[in-house]
DNA sequence: CACAACGTGGGG
DNA sequence: CCCCACGTTGTG
């Protein structure tokens, strides 16, 4: 498939061989398998994809300059987090995981809906928007299959699971591509995030070798700028940050929502 | 060990 | 806020 999206980049000419070991898969077979929350659905909400994504991916060094101070507060539904967790701080993605593990959910949205996802799966979020869970999850089978392989990946909550899962199980239950010790849970918890690989930027597959970062790699240490994932970008514990248990996707259903408010509004009023 | 990239702090 | 630089982590 043409991965439309496709990272073609802002990238003029000289960007073709990129910088120097670029793959043609930026994402690393653990990255792939990082979970993480937002980005899929993003794109699967995104109204008008085409047009959206291109701005998005080939950001002219112009269009970077007056898209930046646009964007510099990700609003988004700030409600999620205390969404999903529940007073006893399971999150309760992870609850309903449980429950799928105990064989109480089934892979209908119906059924997992009553299993207890009902319980928040339909609530307006703080722009007024009511996030039911069936409509995206009968919305959203019909593209995950298309960007799984695309993107290698995940969706383990909901139980679209990925393949990297389905043999173990509930092995989705911690988080994967962190190791235990990474989860940051105790020691320092300076531990590196890794790239959600679904976003734009982490599915961009070169460098565009002219903003800063590209330009300061070998002192600056950074990605470029058009590749740096969108969950990276947003500070660990800021709002909506996901802190943990990235297995679930499920609240991409309102976060979606919020990004695609988001972005709409980002570019009424940039 | 080399390399890519994240985290963080300082400067402008 | 952005850029830069460095320390550090994670992976091959």
């Amino acid at each position: 498939m043409s991965t439309a999206v496709d990272i073609a980049g802002p990238s003029s000419p000289d960007q073709a061989h990129s910088s120097s070991k670029i793959p043609n898969e930026p994402l690393r077979p653990s990255l792939k398998r990082s979970n993480h929350p937002y980005s899929l659905s993003h794109y699967i909400s995104t109204p008008s994809p085409a047009v959206d994504v291109k701005s998005l991916i080939q950001p002219s060094p112009a269009q970077e300059r007056a898209a930046q101070p646009a964007h510099t507060k990700p609003r988004r539904a700030p409600s999620w987090p205390d969404m999903w967790e529940s007073p006893s701080g399971l999150h309760l993605a992870h609850a309903a995981e449980l429950l799928m593990r105990a064989g109480l959910l089934a892979l209908t949205p119906a059924t997992t809906e009553q299993a207890g996802l009902g319980a928040q799966s339909s609530q307006p979020d703080s722009s007024g928007c009511v996030t039911d869970f069936q409509p995206y999850l009968g919305a959203w089978f019909p593209f995950s299959p298309t960007l799984f392989p695309l993107t290698g990946f995940q969706m383990s909550g909901g139980h679209w699971r990925s393949a990297a899962m389905g043999a173990e199980g509930g092995e989705g239950l911690v988080a994967e591509g962190y190791s235990p010790g990474s989860l940051g849970g105790g020691s320092g918890g300076r531990r590196k995030r890794k790239r959600c690989g679904e976003c734009v930027p982490c599915r961009r597959q070169t460098n565009c070798e002219q903003c800063s970062s590209c330009r300061n790699r070998k002192r600056g240490h950074q990605i470029c700028k058009y590749r740096k994932c969108e969950e990276l970008k947003r500070k660990p514990g800021g709002p909506g940050f996901d802190s943990r248990v990235p297995g679930f996707d499920l609240r991409g259903s309102d976060f979606t929502l919020g990004l695609a408010q988001e972005r709409s509004n980002s570019s009424l009023d940039g």
